[in-house]
DNA sequence: GAGTGGTCTAGACCACGCA
DNA sequence: GCGTGGTCTAGACCACTCG
């Protein structure tokens, strides 16, 4: 029922990982491919293109897929490390605190981000994250009210962002993100254990829906010795 | 002499870019533009998925293609603003400062990162990044001596990069990028005008030729007032 | 010249949105 | 039910690497 291409791409990855593809060598060919999985090559070629986007390989023409080195790399390839992600691996325990959940008129700049009019309201909501009895994290999330008619607390100690996939049935298709350092603000001082740091890292994130609709800007405020940020970047020539 | 598929997307990009198609409006349907563009439907996609790749669109099954408001974002749509560029964004005149160039015995942890074995010699190139008189960025590349034979300040003071892929011919095919704040270095208080600030953001990037091999790595250190970076991520579910 | 990946085609069927 | 985009096929030609 699964795609082929991804079913593909997914026994590829399995066998990377595993080892069983040795880092520097040749995948077969896409001609031996088509035939070992009994498909057609542009399939082939998709479960490839994959791979070489999610920096499995490499594809060199004349010559043939060459396997990257991963080992070197900790996944996820791209992205923040999550707030659970990173507390699982630091093996503490993470804990959510609601600050602020209201429904409210936004003010100039959340109205300029969220590109409202001038009746709209919006959820604003803060909260906390804590890791080892440390508050890491301050996130206040701004979501249009448009499309999101109701919040409570639980749903914001839990995932806004489950809720709003599995309850809501908002797919969210893509972000914009973007990372500055800053002065701490006096909330970050007051709802952070900022110890002494004299910086937090901020990033800035805005959430389109599938329809190209903008409905969420979020600002994630890190203390700067718990962040991590990581970035594939392919040429694109 | 083009891609079939490269010059549709890119007159696609520039209606888009003129307005000639405004956002939130759909782009005709692949059969329409497989007729327009005299081609087939495989093509048309090819064109449509780079463009919604490189966010100008977005697909939705069963209604169509969306063209996104584009007008908010400034380009680059993700990476990190260069040191050029953000020179010339705020109008100051760029310069760089070559601080050392040698070559030499590579020490554990950069034979690491490179992957080199225990004979091989690398090049180190400490540079500074000045801005309107201050030193904002410190940049410290390790380059393998296999790929690069040669290296001069008068290459160094200009770009490295170009003489990379002009001179040499060395194709960089993809990055990984690392980002993390840390505390300023005795070197960093040295090398740049930190001022009062307590940290820094430190830009670790390894480097790959087109045959997967890695062959180059490079930190960038930057003063966190003068540092942004932009990412534009879109979910591949 | 044999083999590789890159592009392109014409056609098929499917899953989804919308009226 | 019609039109949309998503997947898949079998085959063609090209550009490139390498022996």
């Amino acid at each position: 029922m699964t795609n082929k291409y991804l079913t593909i791409y997914n026994c590829i990855v399995e066998q990377i990982k595993s080892g069983e593809i040795p880092p520097q060598t040749l995948l077969p060919s896409e001609n031996e491919l088509k035939d070992q999985f009994d498909t057609s090559r542009e399939t082939i070629r998709k479960a490839l293109n994959l791979l070489s986007q999610n920096g499995y390989i490499q594809k060199v023409r004349g010559k043939g897929s060459i396997v990257i080195d991963i080992s070197k790399f900790d996944f996820p390839v791209s992205g923040l490390v999550s707030f659970k992600e990173l507390a699982s691996k630091m093996g503490k325990k993470p804990r959510t605190i609601v600050n602020e959940l209201s429904l409210l008129k936004p003010d100039g700049y959340i109205r300029q981000q969220l590109q409202l009019g001038s009746k709209d309201l919006v959820w604003k909501v803060v909260r906390t994250r804590e890791m080892g009895g440390e508050k890491i994290i301050l996130d206040k999330d701004f979501l249009s009210n448009k499309y999101v008619p109701s919040l409570t607390e639980e749903i914001c100690a839990d995932s806004i962002y489950q809720y709003l996939e599995h309850e809501l049935d908002l797919t969210i298709s893509f972000a914009k993100k973007e990372i500055i350092v800053a002065e701490p603000s006096p909330e970050d001082r007051s709802l952070l254990d900022l110890e002494g740091f004299h910086n937090v890292v901020v990033i800035k994130n805005y959430v389109y829906l599938d329809d190209a609709t903008l409905f969420q800007y979020t600002e994630s405020r890190h203390r700067p010795d718990k962040f991590r940020f990581v970035d594939f970047a392919r040429r694109t020539h």
